[in-house]
RNA sequence: GCCUCAAUAGCUCAGCUGGUUAGAGCGGCGGACUGUUAAUCCGUAGGUCCAAGGUUCAAGUCCUUGUUGAGGCGCCA
């Protein structure tokens, strides 16, 4: 059995005089003397003091010459106050084991700052950066807190399908699942691919949300969420934008608009809120990241507040409460629009564009933003209808709602549900879905419906606004994008 | 999908209006160094200039197409 101690266990509560085996990749090794030793327990290194008969007994040189960057090894010795300034102990070593050799001369990584580009092509590696093992650290302590925040509330995790045989889901284009040989697929007589004998039996594909199928769930247990990932096959080429991710899609009975606009930004705020508790180093880490990078740009081109100071900031303010009526005319009496400043004119009837938005959250309101209440004609079939006049709409709304946040702009995505049969039939049919897909939905507004509400949390998303990452590609072990699945 | 920009050593880049043998820093390798914090100092090796065509006496440099990457827009989370 393998004994030893984690960095993180003595840095917290170091014991002066302690011997003890620490097991790491070594970060940083200095003077042929000192190694900044990581092993993922925590953000800070731990300094290991290498003993001068490493270099002079010619029995243990060997080691001592493989010991480099990102080689694996094993240090046992004595705990020590350290005499040097960058740490307050030390270990002094005994005995040094390399655990794995690291061959420098082919190794890509370097101990220097690195393009985000060129860590991203090596995704096998790049969890050893400071950077990224701060990150993934955060990405696990972001889906932990969701668990924690739904479960400590009554709600029930739901696993919805992540194959569907379902196209009406409307989010988005869908990538398809298949066992037949696309070269020689069998045919109907007319020609076409004959889905029928596919494995399903169907034309199937990956999920594009979870959503309906929460629904369901809610229907029946009341409060429940979805955690899981999500696939979209949009030739998307931005960095808000994944071809898989995770999405967090709560869906409850007895809500409205209103309940729900409540949850979004009560559950938001705790996530954020667990992070800052509980990771507090790598949060600095990162917050130094961005200042170190930010020193080469112009100061109209820095953020306006520090990482940390952001992330503070959002969870002690309320976030600000729109209409879509109200946001058109905010936009449009705005000086930035008379000075012809956006590129397109803000009107009543089409979506915000992200210039409008990120007006509303970095000029306007200067914090998160929720806008309710869109067009009706701009969104999708299950949103409930308003009454006419809403908010002084000038035509029907529905009650949708986005929560728009700086940097990253949309991060939540959600609506009251149309419960009312004849109205959602309606509105199926305007919008030429066909009615047998949806069968199971229809049928949940028949048989012992209620009013309820949910929305979708795009969890790389709100990762990447904790980080201050600039790419999701970043925050995602091994992105997959248009042109890209490797690892 | 659209627009803009980019691709030169392992990495980050320079390479002028086309002109001899392709440049630097970092990293690697070899050496020095008894308290370093992106350690420092000396030395050294390292190149299919993204690919395929084309223009030209001559192409890393100009043109065409493609590939990949980045930023922005659209779609959304």
């Amino acid at each position: 059995m393998i004994l030893r101690t984690e960095i993180a266990d003595i840095l917290r509560d170091p014991e002066i005089g302690a011997e003890i085996t620490v097991m790491g990749w070594v970060r940083a090794f200095r003077s042929n003397r000192f190694i900044a030793l990581n092993d993922g327990s925590g953000a800070q290194n731990f300094q290991v003091v290498v003993p001068d008969k490493y270099q002079e007994d010619p029995a243990l040189e060997p080691v001592f010459r493989k010991i480099g960057f990102h080689a694996c090894i094993k240090a046992t010795g004595k705990l020590v106050e350290s005499q040097g300034a960058g740490q307050t102990v030390e270990l002094q070593a005994d005995t040094i084991e390399i655990l794995g050799e690291n061959k420098l001369d082919v190794y890509p990584l370097q101990p220097k700052k690195q393009t985000m580009e060129f860590l991203r092509e090596n995704a096998h590696f790049r969890m050893r950066t400071a950077t990224f093992s701060s990150v993934f650290r955060i990405r696990h302590a972001v889906a932990y807190a969701i668990h924690k925040y739904y479960n400590d509330r009554g709600f029930y995790y739901m696993h919805s399908p992540i194959i569907t045989g379902s196209d009406a889901e409307g989010a988005g284009e869908m990538f398809r699942v298949t066992t037949l040989d696309v070269n020689n697929p069998p045919r109907t007589p007319d020609g076409a691919v004959n889905w029928k004998e596919d494995f399903f039996g169907k034309s199937t594909n990956l999920t594009v949300s979870g959503q309906l199928q929460g629904e369901i769930a809610a229907l029946a247990i009341g409060k429940v969420y979805t955690f899981g990932p999500t696939f979209r096959a949009e030739n998307s080429n931005t960095s808000r934008h994944l071809a898989e991710f995770w999405m967090i899609e709560p869906e409850v009975a007895f809500f409205d608009i209103e309940n729900n606009m409540n949850l979004a930004e009560d559950f938001v705020k705790f996530l954020i809120n667990h992070v800052l508790d509980n990771y507090p180093d790598d949060l600095q880490l990162l917050d130094q990241r961005i200042k170190d990078e930010e020193k080469s740009l112009p100061q109209d081109k820095r953020r306006p507040m520090g990482l940390i100071e952001m992330l503070r900031f959002v969870v002690e303010n309320d976030f600000a409460r729109v209409s879509y009526t109200e946001a058109v005319n905010i936009l449009r009496s705005s000086n930035h629009f008379k000075k012809g400043k956006f590129e397109f004119e803000p009107v009543w009837g089409s979506d915000l564009q992200a210039e409008h938005e990120r007006f509303l959250v970095e000029k306007e309101f200067k914090r998160p933003v929720i806008v309710r209440n869109y067009p009706k004609s701009i969104k999708a079939f299950y949103m409930r209808e308003n009454e006419p006049g809403t908010d002084g709409a000038p035509e029907l709304t529905v009650a949708a709602m986005d929560v728009l946040f700086p940097y990253i702009g949309e991060v939540i995505g959600g609506s009251q549900r149309e419960e009312r049969h004849e109205r959602l039939v309606a509105r199926i049919h305007e919008m030429g879905i066909p009615e047998e897909e949806l069968w199971w939905y229809l049928q949940l507004r028949q048989f012992g419906g209620a009013p309820h509400a949910g929305f979708g949390l795009g969890f790389e998303r709100m990762v990447q606004f904790i980080t201050g990452m600039g790419n999701i590609r970043d925050v995602i072990p091994f992105p997959r994008t248009p042109k890209n699945a490797e690892f």
